[in-house]
DNA sequence: TAGAATGAAAT
DNA sequence: ATTTCATTCTA
């Protein structure tokens, strides 16, 4: 009905996009990163915010430093603004949060049937729970706000400017392409595909994805890092800000962001470009850039860092010659290098490797010049070739060694074609390569395996091995919760520079798995060391209270299959070159620990496993809808108990987040994340019965708000909504004609519903000025009755006209069940408040 | 690509 | 009051 009207009008606009841009979404997923690149650029020129022409002048600096320039500049203050994504209300986190659980339930059904039960959930969450998210969403928002200042929700009329739409899409490719590359190219294909990146894709990969969380988190750690590297360049402001120990870290985090740097940046088109590497670069180049250089070697020595920086000076200004990257790539080697001695196996070989590399780097940097394009390309190749070359490090690289080096040059070669047409070709990859993968997941049993396993792309592989750095350390935290699965971090990291190579993987998926297993627990047994102690720390205090509760009922069991998707994948990937690995692993473990060291040492592994966060989800979002149970968990299960109590916050230890660093701030939006409850299924069912009680239980405090502020006098209005209203009808006319029906709609998701709904509507409702007894619903359901019942003496009967009427229709219906039925449903608000007022006259 | 849901903000 | 849009993902 009115739904669709909507709908319809959405799509016309979205469809001036062209390119099926698709929905908003995507086009505003640049944003963040851009605010980040702003910012650090104000940090660096101290410039003060203010102005919007000031903006407008970074931007076009970005701009110029960007791939693309179009022509959406000219809305780019406020686009940038509005590309922001909106933070999620209470209930889109709550869904976020729980879909995943009401598939697992409802596996058949699709998503908005899913979405429909969540709807019935939440409307039964008893309002404590309910606050819990609603708090979250308002803190969310309000450090959102404090971010973004300026922001406005609604975009400001947008120009339907078709090239605009264009330029948006090549954005968001820009942005999906690294990520999205990254995990999804099963084959070489990709790279030729690359045009046709679909936005979806583009949309998953991009960081924003997280929502505003990763940003505002981004945004927080690289206020931090400014803060910490310099304390002399960061203002006052940021430190005060932080200070104010009563404001949430989220919020403290998005102040700082905030203060520091303008509120709004435009979101700059090349950054988009960036994949989540690029993002690492960028973030570690903040650092950089805040401070002087000298800072910045202080806070990075590691090779990452250093990666980080030479990207970071290529990209940032084209200005800034190769050769310092030359330079750079030395020391990156050396930093290498040194990690690898620490076995010291085969450090020799891979020395000899990495010259390899670097003269190829080398003679690419002096190409290099021509564009940014070229730049960029070269900065992600470097950084490949670095990350290659650690990753391969293993003497048992023989098989692999050759193929880094010829990836290498692949890459280069590719990544040359890539740059020419970049934009386009990328969305065009996308696309094809959803078939791809399709077709890929088809073969494997699983759809699971897909997508990240090969990349062809230097970008790809470099990618690959930052996530798998930062799986491995995933993993390791992993296996607190789920000791099963947890492996596969050593191999992971192989696997991705294997998969490169090889197109096949499913095939062997099953052996593979067997082998695994058996490697796996070699693996464990070295690995565990390394990995181990370092995520010790964070992971011990974790604990997930109640929330693990629910999880733990997922049977892990499932087995790797509905595990993690992106475990499989690598998993598989794995499998592949397995056979060498085993050998090998040690090295690399050794080489993987080394780095890992290094990464939480500087703190870039927050950011990293962040952008891994992201490219996980995104790829998960293409291929399975499971894994999604599993993200959440997995990756923010950690946060510390003690202040898990997560609930706002409040005052936590101010300092020590401060003191924390990037670490910190990461646990704590996690934490928070992760602390909204997370019902079981079964639980919540439960709960659908017993919530009532619950809520009189609970009635204690948090319930009551609501029944209390409304006296009775105040209606039903401040719950309801316009189109909640909307869709209580709906569910109205729903109950009718099940009732009417007795055919009844069905499924017992439906049936649920039915269910449900009485007893929320009548709960909730409580609202309502008009008086029953509970007699009158007894009808609905003698359990829910019960339930019911018992609340009813504490709410005194107060029910919403919705809840009278749906209860009337009922009656009704069982008194006329002759008279026709259907007409109710035709106008459903009118007949139930009709037979609302019978029924009270009744009573 | 539309759409299911809820809610906050803007118009 | 109504519209927009945030998230997720299928048909």
């Amino acid at each position: 009905m009115v739904t669709v009207m909507k709908g319809s009008n959405r799509n016309k606009d979205h469809s001036t996009d062209g390119e099926g841009t698709g929905k908003r979404p995507k086009r505003k997923c640049l944003q963040w990163h851009p605010l980040l690149a702003k910012k650090i650029l104000d940090f660096s020129e101290e410039e003060e915010e203010e102005e919007d022409e000031e903006d407008i002048d970074k931007v076009h600096l970005l701009g110029a430093d960007g791939l693309e320039h179009d022509a959406d500049e000219t809305e780019d203050e406020e686009s940038s603004e509005q590309r922001a994504r909106r933070p999620m209300n209470a209930f889109l986190l709550f869904c976020k949060r729980h879909r995943s659980l009401v598939r697992q339930e409802h596996p058949r059904l699709d998503n908005r049937g899913a979405t429909k039960i969540l709807a019935d959930w939440w409307s039964v969450l008893d309002p404590k729970e309910k606050q819990k998210y609603t708090d979250m969403a308002k803190e969310y928002k309000d450090a959102f706000m404090k971010a973004n200042p300026g922001y406005k929700w609604c975009p400001p009329t947008n120009k339907p400017v078709k090239t605009q739409s264009s330029t948006v899409t090549n954005r968001k490719k820009l942005w999906a392409f690294p990520s999205e590359s990254t995990k999804d190219l099963p084959s070489p294909k990709k790279l030729v595909k690359t045009e046709e990146m679909p936005q979806l894709n583009f949309a998953m990969a991009d960081p924003t994805q997280m929502g505003g969380l990763s940003m505002l988190l981004l945004a927080g750690e690289h206020a931090l890092t400014a803060q910490e590297v310099s304390s002399s360049t960061c203002h006052s402001d940021a430190s005060n800000s932080t200070e104010g120990c009563l404001k949430s870290p989220l919020f403290q985090f998005a102040e700082i962001s905030s203060s520091p740097s303008q509120p709004n940046t435009p979101a700059d088109p090349k950054e988009s470009d960036e994949s989540a590497l690029f993002q690492f670069t960028e973030i570690s180049s903040s650092t950089s850039h805040s401070g002087p250089p000298e800072l910045t070697k202080q806070c990075g020595t590691s090779a990452l860092f250093q990666l980080a920086e030479m990207c970071l000076a290529s990209e940032e200004v084209k200005v800034r010659e190769p050769e310092k990257a030359k330079l750079e790539a030395p020391r990156i080697i050396k930093t290498l290098e040194a990690s690898e001695e620490i076995e010291s196996e085969e450090s020799e070989k891979a020395k000899i490797k990495i010259e390899k590399s670097q003269k190829l780097r080398g003679q690419e940097c002096e190409k290099t010049k021509t564009g940014m394009l070229e730049e960029l390309t070269r900065c992600s190749h470097t950084a490949e070739s670095a990350l290659d070359s650690m990753t391969l490090f293993g003497p048992d690289s023989t098989t692999e060694k050759d193929p880094a080096c010829h990836s290498q040059e692949l890459t280069i070669a590719e990544i040359s074609t890539l740059g020419l047409s970049k934009p386009e070709k990328l969305k065009k990859k996308k696309k094809k390569n959803k078939p791809d993968r399709q077709a890929h997941e088809k073969c494997t049993p699983k759809k699971a395996c897909k997508k990240r396993q090969s990349s062809e792309s230097d970008i790809e592989s470099v990618i690959y091995t930052i996530e798998a750095v930062a799986k491995g350390d995933w993993g390791a935290e992993k296996l607190t919760e789920v000791p099963r699965k947890k492996v596969r971090p050593s191999s992971a990291v192989k696997g991705n520079i294997l998969d490169t190579k090889s197109p096949k993987k499913k095939v062997k998926s099953k052996e593979k798995r067997t082998l695994k297993e058996k490697c796996i627990e070699t693996t464990k047994e070295s690995k565990p060391a390394d990995y181990f102690k370092i995520t010790e720390s964070k992971e011990l205090p974790c604990e997930v209270p109640e929330n693990i509760k629910s999880e733990s009922f997922f049977p892990a069991e499932e087995v790797i299959t509905p595990s993690l998707p992106e475990q499989v994948k690598l998993e598989d990937s794995d499998c592949n070159k397995k056979a060498e690995a085993c050998g090998s692993r040690k090295s690399e473990r050794a080489c993987k620990g080394a780095l890992y060291k290094t990464l939480v040492s500087e703190g870039m592994l927050t950011s990293l496993r962040a952008n891994v966060d992201r490219g996980k989800r995104s790829s998960g979002k293409g291929g399975n809808s499971d894994h999604e149970g599993c993200w959440n968990e997995e990756n923010w299960a950690f946060t510390p108990g003690g202040t898990s109590g997560n609930k706002k916050i409040k005052k936590p230890k101010p300092k020590e987040e401060v003191v924390l660093g990037l670490a910190k701030l990461e646990e704590e939006f996690e934490k928070k994340f992760n602390s909204l409850p997370q019902y079981s299924p079964v639980t919540f069912d439960r709960k659908s019965v017993s919530v009532p009680r619950k809520k009189k239980k609970v009635g204690n405090c948090s319930v009551d708000p609501q029944k209390s502020n409304k006296e009775s006098a105040t209606m039903q209005e401040p719950l309801v909504g316009s189109q909640k209203r909307k869709a209580r009808k709906n569910k109205i006319t729903h109950l009718v004609r099940t009732a009417d029906g007795r055919v009844s709609p069905a499924g017992g998701v439906l049936e649920d519903k039915t269910m449900e709904h009485p007893q929320n509507s009548l709960q909730k409702t409580s609202s309502t000025g008009v008086d029953c007894s509970s007699e009158s619903l007894q009808n609905p359901e003698s359990e829910d009755g019960h339930s019911i019942t018992s609340d009813m003496p504490s709410v005194s009967a107060f029910f919403s006209l919705a809840a009278l009427a749906e209860v009337a229709a009922m009656e009704n219906v069982h008194r006329n069940q002759r008279t026709a039925p259907l007409p109710c449903d035709g106008q459903p608000k009118e007949m139930s408040q009709a037979a609302v007022l019978i029924s009270c006259a009744d009573q």
